[in-house]
DNA sequence: GACCTGCTGCGGGGTG
C-alpha cells in the first residue's frame, strides 16, 4: 500500500495516550497486519476480517484502532463490544487490555459465567468502555434483562468478534450470528464488526458470517508473515497382530502407541510441544506412557494429558506451565488446545494418527507459536496389522496415504469449505423461543423478519418457518400457542424449556460423574460408565482404584494405584473427509513418487499401499468382490459416498460408506455394474430424503417437524447429489 | 459422528 507524504502515518493517527501506551510496551514498531487495519479502520465505516496466525498481535490490529474512535468525546456508553467463544480468552485478553484502557480512563468489563457480578453490576448501572463476552452471556442478558440489554447496547460502535473461523461452522456460529442481530436492533446504529481469525482458505465465509445481508462488502486483511517453512515427518506404527484396537493403560511395549510413545519421549523432552492424540482414551493412555518412562529414568515429569473431562484446575495449570516456559513441557491434547490462549514458545507439533480434515490440520499446526522458526510437525500414523485374508480396503494402508494426501493438500493450501449446518432447525426454534420469553407475544411475520429472513445467516423460507411454527404448536409438543389474534406465545413445555438453566447454549453436553481424589476434583467421565467399588480408572495421566460411588451427587471418589483400565469415554467414529482429501489419497496411491518426509516404516506402508492398488485390481476398475459382497471405490468423500449409500438402500441393497469406498452386501460387482446402470436418473434429494435416519441430532429437534428436517436435509443434500452424479458418471468397471 | 464450548435471578442470612 503506498501512502502519500502529506498523508499521516498509522501510528500517527492513533490516540496519543495510544502511542504512548505503544513506546512504553516497547514495541519496535507496528506490524505490517497493525498497520492495515489501523488504516482500514479509521478509514472507512467496512466490517474487517483479520486474518493472521498465533502470536501475530491482531488482538492489538483490531483494538488499537477502535479504541481511539471510543475514545473520542460523545455521550459516553459501551463502546466495544468483545465476544469469544472461551472464557479462558476473556480472562486473557482482559490482562491484555487493561493496562491500555486504564490509559484512556476507558472501563474493561469481563462479563462471563464465572467473572466477577459486581463488575457486571457497575456496567449495567454506567454503560461505558469495552465488555468482553460469551455467546452464551449475550443470550442469557438478552432473554432475562432486555430493558438492561437495550440501555447497554444502544451507543455500541463495534463488535469484535474473535476466532471467527470457530464459528463458521456449527451450531455455535448460526447462534452468536442470531444475537449479534439482536443486539444491532438495539443500537442507534449498526455497529461496525471486526472479525479476528486464523488463517482461513476461503475469504467469501468469513465475510459473509460478518455481514450476511452484504458479503461483498467486509474488507479482508490477510498477515503476510508466518511463511517460515514447515519441517516435517511422517512415522509409520503397526499394531501387534492381536490388537484390541481399544487404547488401556498397559504397558505391554509392543503396542504401536507405546512405540510411538518411545519415539516421543526421545524427541519431545526437553522442550515445549503439543501432541494431538485424537480422543481423550488415547490421550491417557499416551500420556500416561510418556510419564511412565520420565519414571522409569528417574526424571521429573513433563508430559500431561489435557482434554475436556479434566478439571479446569489442572487444565490451568499446565497451561500456564506451557506459557511460562520454566520448565519443558509437552501437553497431549484432544482438541482443547486448538482454540485458546496463547501457549508461548512451543517448538513442535505432533499429531497421532492421520489426519481427517485440512481444517484441523492446519489450526494445530498454526497453535505452534515461534516466530521466524519453521514450523515443526510430526504425523504418527497407526496401521492395523494386515492378516493374509484381510479386507481389500486394509491392505491399501489407507491412513498412511491419507497422510501423504493431507501433506500434499497442505502445501496447497486447501482448507475444507463449510457446508450448510444440520443445526439451522434447532437454532431458528431457539431464537424464536428467546425472543418470545424476552419481548412476549410476537406475529408470525415479524418473528421471521427479526430471525430468519433472507439477509440473515440462519436464513429459512416462509413456508419452511410456517412449518417449524405448527410442529413446535402442536398439542402433544406444546413449545407455542397462538392466540385468537394471531400471536405467537409460549406454551408450557416453551415456558419450561427457556427457564431451563441449560437454554443459553445451543449445544448440549451429556450428564457425567465427578472424580474426586482426596478431597480434590480430578475432572469426570460420561454417566455411561457403569462402574463399582474397586473398578480401576485411569484418569489425569494416573492410576485409580473407586474407593465409593454415590449416585444421588454423581460423585467417584477415588485413591490412587498402580494399574488401571482407562474410563470408557465416547466410542470412536469419525470425523468426515471431504471429497478433495478423498481424490488425494487415489491420486497417492496411482502414482510412484516417495516423499523424502518418511519414515522407513511409512515408506514401506506406501509402498505395500500402492502395490495393493495395483493387485486388486482398483487401477483399472473402480468394483472389487470381497467374498460375497462388492467393494465400491470412489474416492469421493464422506458426503458423496452417504448420498450413494442412501441411493443404494432405496434400491434395496445393504451397504456401509466410508470416505473413500462403500461396501455392498451380497451383491458381485456385475451386479452392482447392471444395477446402477439401471438406474436412469438419480432420484431427487427430496425422494432421497425419505430412506435418511437419524434426522434428529441437533438440541431442540425432538421439538422439530419431521418433515421439515426431511426437506432441510434434502436441501443440504444438493450438492452432494450434484457430486454423486458425476461421481457415476466417471466409475469405470 | 471423534472433540469442544457455555450458563439465572432472587431471597435469606451474615458482615462491615
Amino acid at each position: 500500500m503506498s501512502t502519500s507524504a502529506s498523508e499521516p502515518s498509522a501510528f500517527d493517527r492513533l490516540h496519543p495516550e495510544i502511542r504512548r501506551w505503544i513506546r512504553d510496551q516497547g514495541w519496535m514498531g507496528l506490524r505490517p497486519i497493525q498497520d492495515e487495519a489501523i488504516r482500514t479502520v479509521l478509514g472507512s465505516e467496512a466490517d474487517v476480517v483479520v486474518m493472521a496466525g498465533t502470536a501475530s498481535g491482531k488482538t492489538e490490529a483490531a483494538f488499537l484502532p477502535l479504541l481511539t474512535r471510543a475514545a473520542e468525546p460523545g455521550d459516553g456508553g459501551l463502546r466495544i463490544l468483545y465476544v469469544s467463544p472461551l472464557k479462558a480468552l476473556i480472562n486473557d485478553q482482559y490482562r491484555r487490555l487493561e493496562t491500555l484502557c486504564e490509559r484512556l480512563e476507558m472501563p474493561v468489563t469481563r462479563w462471563h459465567g464465572d467473572a466477577p457480578a459486581a463488575a457486571k453490576a457497575k456496567l449495567l448501572r454506567h454503560p461505558a468502555g469495552v465488555a468482553l463476552i460469551t455467546p452464551e452471556s449475550i443470550e442469557a442478558l438478552l432473554l432475562r434483562r432486555q430493558a438492561d440489554a437495550a440501555r447497554l447496547f444502544r451507543g455500541l460502535q463495534s463488535i469484535v468478534v474473535d476466532e471467527l473461523h470457530a464459528f463458521l461452522k456449527g451450531p455455535r456460529g448460526l447462534h452468536l450470528s442470531s444475537l449479534l442481530g439482536r443486539v444491532d436492533r438495539l443500537c442507534e446504529k449498526r455497529p461496525r464488526r471486526i472479525g479476528l481469525s486464523a488463517t482461513l482458505g476461503d475469504d467469501d465465509a468469513g465475510r459473509c458470517w460478518l455481514n450476511p445481508a452484504q458479503p461483498e462488502t467486509p474488507v479482508v486483511l490477510r498477515s503476510r508473515d508466518g511463511g517460515s517453512g514447515l519441517k516435517l515427518q511422517v512415522r509409520g506404527y503397526e499394531e501387534p497382530p492381536d490388537a484390541s484396537g481399544v487404547d488401556e493403560i498397559a504397558d505391554d511395549g509392543d503396542d504401536a502407541l507405546s512405540r510411538i510413545a518411545d519415539h516421543m519421549f526421545e524427541h519431545l523432552r526437553g522442550s515445549n510441544n503439543l501432541a494431538f492424540a485424537g480422543s481423550r482414551r488415547t490421550v491417557e493412555a499416551l500420556a500416561d506412557r510418556l510419564r511412565q518412562r520420565c519414571v522409569a529414568k528417574g526424571l521429573p515429569e513433563e508430559f500431561f494429558p489435557h482434554h475436556g473431562s479434566l478439571a479446569k484446575e489442572l487444565r490451568e495449570e499446565l497451561e500456564l506451565r506451557l506459557k511460562s516456559g520454566d520448565l519443558p513441557t509437552t501437553a497431549v491434547a484432544t482438541t482443547t488446545l486448538e482454540l485458546g490462549i496463547d501457549l508461548g514458545n512451543v517448538k513442535s507439533v505432533a499429531q497421532v494418527g492421520a489426519p481427517k480434515s485440512l481444517a484441523a490440520l492446519r489450526q494445530r499446526l498454526g497453535r505452534s507459536g515461534r516466530r521466524g522458526d519453521p514450523a515443526v510437525l510430526r504425523i504418527y500414523v497407526r496401521e492395523r496389522h494386515v492378516a493374509a485374508d484381510a479386507d481389500p480396503l486394509d491392505q491399501l494402508r489407507i491412513a498412511t496415504v491419507r497422510s501423504v494426501a493431507a501433506v500434499r493438500l497442505l502445501v496447497d493450501g486447501f482448507v475444507e469449505p463449510a457446508g450448510d449446518d444440520p443445526s439451522l432447525a434447532t437454532v431458528v426454534l431457539h431464537q424464536t423461543l428467546s425472543t418470545i420469553a424476552a419481548d412476549g407475544a410476537i406475529r408470525p411475520v415479524a418473528a421471521h423478519r427479526a430471525i430468519c429472513d433472507k439477509n440473515s445467516y440462519l436464513a429459512m423460507g416462509t413456508s419452511d418457518y410456517a412449518a417449524l411454527l405448527r410442529g413446535a404448536a402442536r398439542d402433544d409438543v406444546g413449545l407455542l400457542e397462538q392466540s385468537s389474534d394471531g400471536l405467537l406465545m409460549l406454551g408450557p413445555e416453551g415456558e419450561r424449556v427457556t427457564a431451563a438453566h441449560d437454554f443459553y447454549a445451543v449445544f448440549e453436553t451429556d450428564d457425567e460423574w465427578r472424580l474426586v481424589a482426596e478431597g480434590r476434583t480430578l475432572g469426570t467421565v460420561p454417566i455411561s460408565n457403569v462402574l463399582a467399588i474397586g473398578a480401576l480408572v485411569g484418569f489425569a495421566g494416573r492410576r485409580w482404584r473407586v474407593e465409593s460411588v454415590d449416585d444421588r451427587s454423581k460423585v467417584l471418589v477415588v485413591a490412587p494405584h498402580r494399574a488401571g483400565k482407562l474410563p470408557k469415554f465416547d466410542p470412536p467414529t469419525g470425523e468426515p473427509v471431504h471429497a478433495r482429501l478423498s481424490q488425494e489419497i487415489r491420486h497417492v496411491l496411482a502414482s510412484e513418487d516417495v516423499p523424502s518426509y518418511l519414515d522407513p516404516a511409512a515408506r514401506a506402508f506406501l509402498q505395500e499401499g500402492r502395490a495393493a492398488y495395483r493387485r486388486l485390481g482398483l487401477d483399472r476398475s473402480c468394483a472389487i468382490a470381497s467374498g460375497s459382497d462388492t467393494v465400491l471405490a470412489t474416492w469421493a468423500g464422506t458426503a458423496v459416498n452417504d448420498i450413494l449409500m442412501v441411493l443404494l438402500q432405496s434400491a434395496g441393497l445393504e451397504c456401509q460408506a466410508d470416505d473413500v469406498a462403500i461396501e455392498i452386501a451380497d451383491c458381485s460387482p456385475d451386479e452392482l455394474r447392471k444395477l446402477l446402470g439401471t438406474i436412469s436418473e438419480v432420484p431427487s434429494t427430496e425422494a432421497l430424503a425419505s430412506f435418511v435416519e437419524n434426522l434428529r441430532s441437533a438440541k431442540y429437534d425432538q421439538f422439530v417437524d419431521e418433515d421439515l428436517l426431511r426437506r432441510l436435509w434434502a436441501k443440504r443434500a444438493k450438492p452432494a447429489r450434484e457430486q454423486a452424479i458425476a461421481t457415476i458418471g466417471d466409475l469405470v468397471w
